[in-house]
DNA sequence: AAAAATAGTTGATTTTGTCAACTATTTTCC
DNA sequence: GGAAAATAGTTGACAAAATCAACTATTTTT
């Protein structure tokens, strides 16, 4: 009976794609692109990491996430080192500009988040998270 | 405390982000495009149904919309039909090569889901799938 | 020390998506 | 009934996003 279970992931990873295509709005009003807000959130919560991780973590190719730093970079938003221990590698800090940019993208979306969340009463909100906790932690085996 | 809330769902956000990416690996394998999938989907499932309702449903551009009806016309997997009560709208249709086609996309993906439920037990499963209904109940407000 | 693997860059190209102007109907409302 | 506004869909021009393969520079393997 597993094809019910199968049908019931896939339906809600369509309902979840419209959700956050709505949410990304909110991004895409600023003056960056979303594969960027998730390479600045990668950078952001761990300095000095290196390329090659962002690319297993997120999922996206090494040319096109060369090509974001770069653009990050001439924004003045992070800064490119080199490794000291492996030549070949990198790594990424966000400048103090950076920080704060990502800041600010952080509460648009944490905006248009709690807008959602208006609509739900307290005890709501926490039955929500944790079922998206409890998801994470099925999916992430 | 809204504050934790609004956290746990961008980080749930994220998260589904990476997952989404890898399961639509298998459609990006096919002839179609993501967003041409979903169209097929929303035409499968609802026979007859009029460009104006996908664009409300997938939050899509009606000129792209109307450009992915025309290749799957192209393509000979869909048909529009003008409709008789309103003149401007259009009814889509999948032709039989329209449904087998979207059938096999299915299975693909089916058989990619599957493949990440392998991991879990039946009872996970089970709670899994009781939480994403739970999620699109509360968020579908 | 040669061969294979890994990290990142670059050029060329395709795919995807957006925006605004347009036509054809239908609805609103005086 | 008829002008004005609204709605459905199309089209052209364009911009952004993503992919692919070839390439350089290191490091690891054997």
């Amino acid at each position: 009976m597993i094809e019910k279970y199968i049908a019931e992931v896939r339906a809600f990873s369509r309902f979840y794609t419209v959700f956050m295509g709505v949410l990304n709005k909110s991004f895409l009003n600023s003056q960056y692109s979303l594969p960027e807000t998730r390479v600045l959130h990668a950078v952001y919560t761990k300095p000095g990491i290196a390329p090659s991780e962002i690319i297993e973590m997120l999922r996206i190719d090494k040319g096109y996430l060369s090509r974001m730093i770069l653009t990050l970079e001439k924004k003045k938003l992070l800064v490119k080192e080199k490794s000291a221990n492996d030549g070949r590698s990198l790594h990424l800090h966000l400048t103090p500009m950076g920080r704060k940019e990502y800041e600010k993208l952080e509460n648009a979306s944490n905006r248009e988040v709690g807008k959602m969340l208006q609509h739900l009463s307290e005890s709501e909100c926490r039955e929500l998270t944790k079922c998206m906790a409890q998801i994470k932690h099925l999916l992430g085996k």
